[in-house]
DNA sequence: TAGTATAGTTTACATTTGTAAACTATACAA
DNA sequence: TTGTATAGTTTACAAATGTAAACTATACTA
């Protein structure tokens, strides 16, 4: 029971099947060509890979297959991402929270959003967050 | 000039050398073996790999080397959470980090932190953001 | 019907990663 | 001085990944 992941070129192809939603291996390949310089086999194989690792499933007409996502877009980056950030010292999580927000282009809705909940769950926050890089102890 | 890149076993070592900041090979399989079955020879060579790749340096004494960190952990954290994000589809970043501040266990001083500045971007932020999936146009 | 342009399949091959055994050199103990 | 426990180096090897050529089958054209 391996988790599958996803790597970074099938996660490429990936967005262009969550973007286009249900698509055919040629609409894959002209999206993609039109911002990388992979050829139609790689591009392929990578959807080949996909379908293996059970990320796409696969409809067939004719001799043709169209592609659609097993896993919704929101749901595969809020997994990847939380997983980050399981690899990161506990106690310098939200300094990286905060450089995110500081870096990324949000929308005023969204960091509405973020307002209200930091403010919400600063009520019940602990003081502070242990570092759990080593076994025993603390970090800084 | 291909940007190097930390595996999934060697952020584990650098977590270590971070933590434990300047330390020996014994120090850090000491320390990783507390939690987790790699064997000795599997921790020396992603000491060795991480020194290739700089993200290490060493000091010698006698035949031992002494490792040190090159790179700070907040902002090897910050770069790989930035890199992440920069996959994703720019319209739905938002709600990743909302996950994560769900998600991730933070402390007060931190959100406090994170209320006042999604407050302060808030300000000035766009109405939305568009998808970025594909060279023209929009999903959802 | 024969030919050709495609869709899909197989095979390929270098690099990176996870994992470690085997080997070499040397500091220190007896 | 010699042996032995270690520190470090070399070699290994399978799986995953990036990248793609070569091959096969078939739908449609002429």
């Amino acid at each position: 029971m391996t988790e599958k992941t996803v790597s970074g070129a099938e996660w490429s192809v990936l967005r262009i099947v969550w973007t286009l939603g249900s698509c055919t291996t040629r609409e894959v390949i002209d999206t993609l060509q039109n911002e990388s310089d992979w050829k139609d086999s790689t591009i392929k194989t990578l959807l080949k890979r996909l379908c293996d690792k059970e990320f796409l499933t696969t409809t067939k007409q004719g001799r043709q297959f169209t592609y659609q996502a097993v896993v919704n877009e929101q749901t595969a980056m809020n997994q990847t991402a939380v997983t980050m950030f399981s690899h990161f010292c506990a106690m310098k999580q939200g300094q990286t929270l905060i450089e995110l927000i500081e870096q990324e282009k949000l929308s005023r809705s969204d960091l509405q959003k973020i307002e209200k909940l930091a403010h919400v769950r600063a009520m019940t926050a602990p003081e502070q967050v242990d570092c759990n890089c080593l076994p025993d102890g603390t970090c800084d």
